[in-house]
DNA sequence: TCATGCGTACCGCTGAATGGAACAGCTCGT
DNA sequence: ACGAGCTGTTCCATTCAGCGGTACGCATGA
């Protein structure tokens, strides 16, 4: 064994989960000289770990370049969560795009990260960088904002801890900003973004919340800036996301423990 | 995905796969001592299993109930042949349903079974039994059938030794009769189906051909026995399908190799 | 031609994974 | 109250599956 990088990956399952954890948005597709790089294991291990992998599906392979296989998207629309939180979700962010011809995200809070688990796009309005399935610094969003204001302190101390990266123009990196931002959110119960996440990025969204108040994902409406009018919006946004929190059980749900 | 071979399992990952493909549609969630009947493993190798998985976020467990977790979800959204297929194929079957007002499947095949891609429903058509992620024979759908008489003949073979199991009322279940129904679908370039995936269904299917003539998948229009104007639906059908494959590359993204 | 990239195969060593058994906690039915 | 039967977890000696350094075959392209 060479000096090794603090490769504390003893299980195998942990080396197969690096392995595929490795695939990112814009690669699509590995070698496994690259993915051996990435993960730092040795290329002998990384092949025949592949090559499982590729008999379980869980990889595809044509000539050398391999991609994340079917299983995996098939195992992906079972997850319960996901699957749960849209089919309740998704005649609320109807009737919000209805209302606003905007974008509608709907996030739930995974560490310090937003993950997206619907978007509804708006008809005229193309490009945002988010991705069902797309992670972003919790800080750095409105529904993030609007998830941390309603979290546990433990889970913002972590957020905190995590350094506040930059991501947008505007990015909150100051923690007493962040904090007297949240806050508000609180009491407001909207959580606001402008130019945080991307330039000309602007959202409002709010919290929802089980009918045991305990948290569960966020709704948000999503534009460039100057496409929206906050005041028509973010009673919107509240009450879509009220109503939707109504209709969820105490303790169903919950993304994190 | 039915891996229940009895012993063969020998690898980690054989077996972790083995536990998160225990998890089906209906099961919002699974416990140790289930999982590990309907596995075959000892229940203290599913424990151990288990609580690793659940710490790379493979599982979630809220008190003894395990369900898959949030990192499947993620890479779901970034296996690279279904969501490829999807961003090439919307479009067109977007048109389709404008064309059509029904509901349009995308799907290709896998081993004996038919995969859903993507499934657009028609305004006025609720309950369809299909699921994204979800599988049926192919000798049973019209996806399935369009898919099946544009392989190579040892596909057909692997589907016939499966036995032809009958779905709905009058599934296909003689080797003769969807020998002769290939055949014609191989000529007309389009596959109907009516009763044969399920009571009173409908559907009209035609294959999707990358630039070098190799099978990708497959599109079709759905619906309840006379709602559906065959005539007018199988060129529309063919000329998405068509459409959609002088689009693909050759050596693009085969699912199966 | 050699240099450098790739992916695969070999193989001795080792420690990680196995599974039976024992244990702890819960909810029944009586 | 009790034991039966279920749940999930922990322990531990055994062993074999996985590890990774090394060597190899095959493409590149300089």
């Amino acid at each position: 064994m060479r000096t090794a990088e603090w490769n504390s990956s003893s299980s195998v399952l942990e080396r197969a989960a690096l392995i595929l954890g490795a695939f990112q948005v814009q690669d699509r597709t590995l070698g496994v000289s690259e993915l051996a790089r990435r993960t730092g294991l040795a290329k002998s291990t990384v092949s025949r770990l592949t090559t499982e992998l590729v008999r379980l599906q869980y990889l595809e392979r044509h000539g050398q370049s391999l991609r994340l296989g079917l299983a995996l998207f098939e195992l992906g629309q079972l997850a319960a969560t996901p699957k749960e939180l849209r089919r309740r979700a998704i005649a609320f962010m109807a009737d919000l795009r209805n209302a606003t011809g905007q974008t509608i995200h709907l996030a739930l809070l995974d560490g310090t990260e937003v993950v997206y688990i619907e978007i509804l796009r708006g008809k005229g309005t193309p490009p945002l960088p988010s991705r069902v399935g797309g992670r972003l610094p919790a800080h750095a969003t409105a529904v993030g904002k609007a998830m941390l204001a309603f979290s546990a302190p433990e889970v913002l101390d972590q957020v905190i801890a995590g350094g506040l990266p930059r991501v947008g123009p505007d990015t909150i990196t100051d923690e007493a900003a962040l904090r007297k931002a949240l806050a508000e959110i609180a009491a407001d119960g909207v959580a606001y973004e402008r130019n945080e996440s991307a330039p000309d990025s602007f959202c409002a969204a709010s919290p929802v919340l089980d009918a045991g108040g305990a948290l569960v994902a966020a709704l948000s409406v999503s534009a460039k800036v100057g496409h929206l009018d906050v005041h028509r919006v973010a009673p919107a946004v509240r009450t879509a996301a009220l109503a939707l929190g109504r209709q969820l059980p105490r303790n169903s749900v919950l993304a994190e423990g």
